[in-house]
DNA sequence: CGGGCCACCTGGCGGC
DNA sequence: TGCCGCCAGGTGGCCC
């Protein structure tokens, strides 16, 4: 479930460990997308975990001992925190970090196609991925004229650019889908047919919409992170995504495929200039 | 360089 | 019931 929001709430659910020591690391999985560092097992000596933030759909969790550890939710990963005493070890639990209070954080990621990256918190800071990361979705300074100065020449279709992280950070192939029709404009429309208007349109959807979400998921969590595998109570809001040929303000909605991925939208609502 | 497309994985679902 | 093909919330790397 990892777009920005559900990434925000993963967060949110793990501020219980943030001031504890590292007690124990596990890797059962040594190779997720990557391989996991190695020294991270070196973190048995009660680091203390600092903070825990959140950078487009990136997890940084910062330690006591001038390192970072970062964390990709991919298609299908998780992170449960759960205590040493309920803990069952299921299929795809990859890596578990054990806190000093006896709380363990649980990767489970069936697809594996997450990652864990851990380093000096300076070379994490200059990790490509990183560099070439776009504005954060919810950034203050995020406005339509910069995303208009950003798409403004491209043949690229909005909705695949709305699923660029090279310029904004966060949208996923769920999100960009509703953001478009509350924005209602066309997930067919080039980038270089977008006006500033329309930029300023769809500035303020992806805010209202990712707020939204966060919102709901949000309000489904309790003792373990990212909920049941389900996108809190946002996917009862969701108006377009995977609701093909239901009706909307009397309009059908479609699906199509762009690039490999489906979109969702209401052509009467979206249209194409 | 921008852009198009595939690869990386497992699991769940619908159709036959 | 079983098998098969398709689909899934992401993104790095290859090609042109």
């Amino acid at each position: 479930m990892p777009e920005l929001p559900e990434v925000e709430t993963t967060i949110v659910g793990l501020k219980p460990i943030v001031g504890s020591l590292i007690h124990n690391i596990k890797i059962h999985t040594p190779k997720l997308r990557f391989l996991i560092p190695k020294n991270i097992l070196l973190l048995k000596n009660y680091i203390k975990i600092q903070s825990i933030d959140r950078r487009g759909k990136y997890i940084v969790i910062s330690l006591s001992n001038d390192h970072s550890m970062v964390i990709h939710l991919g298609m299908s990963g998780r992170l449960i925190l759960t205590t040493v005493a309920k803990f069952i070890k299921k299929k795809h639990d990859h890596f578990i970090l054990c806190t000093n209070k006896e709380h363990l954080l649980v990767f489970n990621d069936p697809r594996r196609f997450g990652f864990l990256d851990y380093d000096k918190s300076s070379n994490i800071l200059s990790r490509n991925y990183f560099l070439k990361m776009g504005i954060d979705a919810l950034d203050k300074t995020l406005t339509g004229i910069l995303l208009f100065e950003k798409i403004k020449t491209s043949e690229v279709p909005i909705k695949q650019l709305l699923l660029n992280q090279h310029i904004i950070a966060g949208i996923g192939n769920i999100y960009a889908s509703e953001i478009l029709f509350d924005a209602k404009i066309s997930p067919l429309e080039k980038g270089r047919d977008l006006n500033i208007k329309d930029c300023n349109k769809i500035i303020v959807s992806i805010k209202k919409i990712l707020r939204k979400a966060i919102i709901s998921g949000g309000s489904s969590l309790r003792d373990y992170v990212s909920a049941d595998g389900t996108l809190g109570n946002f996917q009862n809001n969701f108006k377009v995504y995977n609701k093909e040929g239901k009706k909307i303000s009397g309009s059908i909605i479609r699906k199509i495929v762009q690039y490999g991925r489906a979109s969702y939208y209401c052509p009467k609502l979206q249209k194409k200039k």
